[in-house]
DNA sequence: TGTACATCAGTGAACGCGCGTTCACTGATGTAC
DNA sequence: TGTACATCAGTGAACGCGCGTTCACTGATGTAC
């Protein structure tokens, strides 16, 4: 009998094993598709549970509540943010200015991909950007920016006096960030229309515009 | 007795006569201060109607619903960002790439000032983006600046090959709300903890390396 | 100026809803002997 | 290998809460004559 109950349940996948196996990150990634159907002003942990395919009380014992969820929702966003970067940089010239530009293509790329994730991780106020892990997480997106930044334009910090060094790196982060939201929420029609090819044209242009190229010293 | 009472109610001005008057308007002013307390995430009707001083039944007669006195409040929003950029303006000098710079500060001091919502306007689902009322607000914002980075860079439309025009404006929308949004949230230490005056000189440095100078013709 | 009446702008009670969380429980798993 | 037992990870019912909205109502205001 027991051989004909597992292979039974072999069988019919869509039998889940009473206990689950590793329901913290299938809850995770039912976050997502909660967070991308409802966008975050209509995400609920009901409805994560329903999506999961177990009871809504199934969570409690995985995350604290449901901002401890969405906490490391945030978290592993930034993760996938800077990993989205990474990608787009090995595409690229390896010159620090070209790799400025493919990060910059990146992070924009991450936001129109996960528009509401994106939100989630810059405007909202559920997670808990307090937190060790959140801002950890989001530090590393930050500092791997400024490395970059340094690198490509040969300012070191601290600053000169001139600031020249932080409008580098502002600027780039601006550029980003503020394309990134716009572009994601359909908020800049100019831009939003255009092939992407072009679109990626402009960007990088832009880019070098704002990165000072390396002063001989 | 009628002016005995009328001289009571004037100097009891807490007893609002049973008719308020202009509900409509004082609703969103309550609106406004919610969302400043709560967030736009903690944002409820029966919150902002308390603190009108109205019972939670009252909005009905002036919105049609939550959602309706949202977007009023987010395109009176936008109407006061332009006139927040157009105060900056008239303080700099009327030469054009400083009044770039000056709007771009004006953009970015309404995202300080207003962090919630602006969170509202750029960030939210729930108004309504697609109505008269809202759509012809958030425009008169953006082409103003349109029509300033046409001004200050000599490139007209339509864009030129190299999307010279393009990469203008968008670079100057995308450094005006990329910095107000990393700011207004306080995601973006570098410069958040700057005096307000070195902040400012960097910005302006930032926008000079966006928008390209005249080109003679 | 007075009166009748329609309309407007409030009130307060009640509605149903979905939410996050708690709770006692039970099935499944892992471990000690 | 078997058995007893602790622990883990689910269930489903129930909790209280705040929400937006509806409703019959009533007080105040404006208008016609």
């Amino acid at each position: 009998m027991k051989t004909i109950d597992t292979k039974a349940a072999a069988a019919a996948p869509q039998m889940r094993p009473y206990h689950h196996g590793d329901l913290a990150s299938a809850l995770l990634d039912a976050a997502e598709r909660e967070l991308t159907d409802k966008g975050f002003e209509g995400f609920s942990l009901r409805g994560v549970a329903k999506r999961a395919g177990v009871s809504h009380a199934a969570p409690a014992h995985h995350f604290q509540d449901v901002n401890g969820l969405l906490t490391e929702l945030a978290a592993r966003g930034f993760e996938r943010l800077v990993s989205r970067q990474l990608a787009f940089r090995k595409k690229a010239d390896p010159e620090p200015r070209a790799q400025i530009g493919a990060s910059v293509l990146g992070y924009i790329a991450f936001a129109v991909e996960n528009p509401s994730l994106f939100r989630l991780m810059f405007g909202s106020q559920r997670p808990d950007f307090n937190g060790e892990r959140l801002v950890q997480a989001a530090r590393s997106a930050f500092d791997d920016l400024v490395a970059l930044a340094a690198k490509a334009t040969g300012n070191s910090d601290p600053p000169d006096k001139d600031h020249t060094a932080l409008v580098d790196v502002a600027g780039v982060w601006a550029v980003a960030h503020g394309l990134a939201d716009l572009l994601s929420a359909g908020r800049l029609p100019l831009l939003h229309n255009l092939p992407e090819a072009i679109r990626n044209q402009i960007i990088l242009k832009l880019v070098e515009r704002v990165v000072e190229p390396v002063q001989p010293s």
